[in-house]
DNA sequence: CTGATTTAGATGCGCTCGCATTGATATAGA
DNA sequence: TCTATATCAATGCGAGCGCATCTAAATCAG
């Protein structure tokens, strides 16, 4: 693609903006209405339970959800506070800790997942064929680069 | 498509999600650095440059851009504060009002471009061939309905 | 016409965000 | 080894967001 920008990528940035915006909003919306959290701490727990009994490190967080470092602190903050991960200074490296899903969180967590799944399906599911969802998620991919 | 979340159905939204934010990011970046206002005043500028001498209604903004009613409203005090925009009293709607853009604010919106254009470039329309970028915005625009 | 409902827009509130900075430790280079 | 630089995480700050609520005007129903 040359120096120019193209009305297609404006349409499609337009487009992206769009369906990203009103998605959320119906996927925090859902959360909101089953008196759930919301959909960052969905995240969070869903990496700390993927990993597992050793749990991450904050900046391991940060490269895998998409939130900045001031954040994930203060959102770790937050889920201390409520018991659903737990803090834990680092072995291997003074500066850092790590942190760990408790079963309070794994349960959390399990709970969420319906009331996600049901207004991903709404949102995102029901509006695509699965080859659509495919491509969409290929060419998507290509934007996520931070470079 | 049928009561079942599809796995590329959930790749899409991750997609969607990270796609969005990234680029997103670039473009508030750019704005920044180029110490011009972030996006949102772009969209309001843009919307009320192309209504021309009427101006619109703050509603009908909330209907074109995607800010919720009480965040338009705010936007346009801060634009309005700086000059950018004008709040007049509506004619046929004594509770409403008609917000038009100043010659300043068309200036802004005029030197804004160049700077989102660029950003743009870089963040999307240099990573889609124009094919894909349309398929993009097509499959896209079907998660855009806020039903 | 009157009262009830709806709609337009503003505002208070609490929360979260991004940015910049800080403090502490780790790593690299002379 | 000693110093400079880079990295990890926390925090102060100001700004913007979404929600709920409020006021005023418009519309609807009887």
């Amino acid at each position: 693609m040359g120096k120019e920008l193209s009305e297609a990528a404006v349409d499609a940035w337009i487009a992206l903006m769009r369906a990203q915006q009103t998605a959320l909003l119906k996927i925090e919306r859902a959360f909101r209405e089953a008196e759930l959290p919301p959909l960052a701490w969905y995240d969070l727990l869903w990496e700390l339970d993927r990993a597992g009994a050793e749990g991450l490190r904050p900046f391991e967080l940060e490269e895998r959800i998409l939130i900045a470092q001031s954040n994930i602190s203060r959102l770790i903050d937050r889920l201390t506070e409520r018991g659903y991960v737990a803090r834990e200074r680092s072995e291997e490296d003074g500066r850092g800790q790590r942190v760990r899903i408790t079963a309070t969180g794994r349960e959390l967590r399990r709970r969420m997942w319906p009331i996600y799944a049901q207004a991903l399906r709404e949102a995102v599911g029901s509006r695509l064929t699965e080859r659509e969802a495919q491509t969409v998620a290929t060419q998507l991919a290509k934007l996520a680069d931070k470079r």
